[in-house]
DNA sequence: GAGGGAATGTGAAACAAGTCACGACTTCTT
DNA sequence: AAGAAGTCGTGACTTGTTTCACATTCCCTC
């Protein structure tokens, strides 16, 4: 599954789901063909970037015409395993957590979140946005076979629920907590800090001044 | 302000604020000084990285020693403007927009949500988290001197609040939506795409597995 | 106050990503 | 039917970032 695509660049691989959502706009809106130009002013990417990540996978359109709009759905369909739904559990159904859970990932996309967990008694026994929510407690006897969780929990509780969470078996942790979590080599954790990012676009902000750069 | 500072490359700004915050722990915790090594756990980032980050400001540590963590503390915290607060609105107070209000961004940080627009009357003229919610028809009369928002409106709204928000002169916007806004060049616009960085984790899951790399 | 051990700061190398620019091919127009 | 216009795919280049590896320096103990 992961021989010649292992050859992907990990900046590639992460503006791929992007573009599977627009070419599928495009596809709802009955476009036949779009060229890399349309697509970057879109998805506001270099064009020479599209095509360059494109032709990892292979001569995906035609010089002189663009990408055939039909085509190009059904391959990244296929590339980011569209039709094989892997399974998701939220650890931790606060706010965020309650965001996450209404937020309809089905819509276009591989995933689907399966159950919730928290520890408050109020939370547990319903559904949210159509996803039931267990006490943690029972987290290894529920997670049966989801194997991603999004760590929504204070970050007090990390790397305890972390640990957990690699004991059930998960192998991807999308971790929204300001904890780095420390974990085995086999478990793989995106870290998503809100905090950071915010000061981090400030910083930007204050010291690297826009004005006649990035045009285009 | 941005002359010396202007040469920190870019993907060194985006770690000070993590630096910063676990500095801060470290001098909560009474320690005194601190090695590369020694941080490099906390944060996972590689201790050779660290080193050459904070060499962009000059020589911070001792050989031999490591990091005095006040000095430390202290360099950050005037490096990051960490006394000079920058004022940021929050446009959309859904699920996602609930979780930022709640969020205590001043415990760390130099950032203060001022107030937050919706255009539910259920929510306007409440206070949420402490952050009192105006009116989205009262967004330009309001907005006054915060210079970011925070976009968490449905991404159908996205395009067209951003334009209003760039007229009453806002110059960075962190946009939680899929919809990837235009703006003019002067303002800057980080995205955070929630379904991307789920999807993403998933395609590398399935195909970057790890297993006896990023041993560290 | 000398020697051992520890950890920095940084040249140089390696790696990764983005961009340029153009040949080749396709479609469209007249 | 031929020329013009459009657009891909990609070699070569540029830029940006990480990592290696080690001389240098500083602390600490004896």
């Amino acid at each position: 599954m992961n021989n010649e695509q292992n050859k992907i660049p990990q900046a590639t691989a992460k503006r791929l789901p992007l573009y599977y959502r627009f070419i599928n706009n495009l596809h709802l809106q009955g476009k036949l063909r779009v060229s890399s130009k349309e697509l970057s002013e879109a998805v506001k990417v270099d064009s020479a970037t599209i095509r360059r990540d494109f032709s990892y996978f292979g001569a995906l359109g035609k010089k002189g015409y663009g990408y055939n709009v039909e085509y190009l759905l059904k391959f990244f369909r296929k590339t980011l395993d569209q039709d094989e739904v892997t399974k998701v559990s939220l650890i931790g159904v606060g706010n965020l957590g309650t965001a996450f859970l209404n937020y309809n990932f089905m819509k276009n996309n591989n995933t689907k979140i399966e159950m919730g967990f928290d520890a408050s008694t109020e939370k547990v026994g319903k559904e949210i946005g159509g996803v039931p929510v267990h006490h943690i407690d029972e987290l290894e006897a529920k997670l049966e076979d989801t194997t991603v969780a999004i760590l929504t929990v204070p970050s007090s509780e990390a790397q305890n629920i972390a640990e957990r969470l690699v004991k059930a078996g998960i192998l991807g942790i999308l971790n929204f907590t300001p904890a780095r979590i420390t974990v085995p080599d086999h478990v793989r954790v995106h870290h998503i800090d809100l905090a950071v990012e915010l000061q981090s676009l400030v910083y930007f902000l204050k010291h690297y001044p826009l004005d006649e750069e990035e045009t285009e």
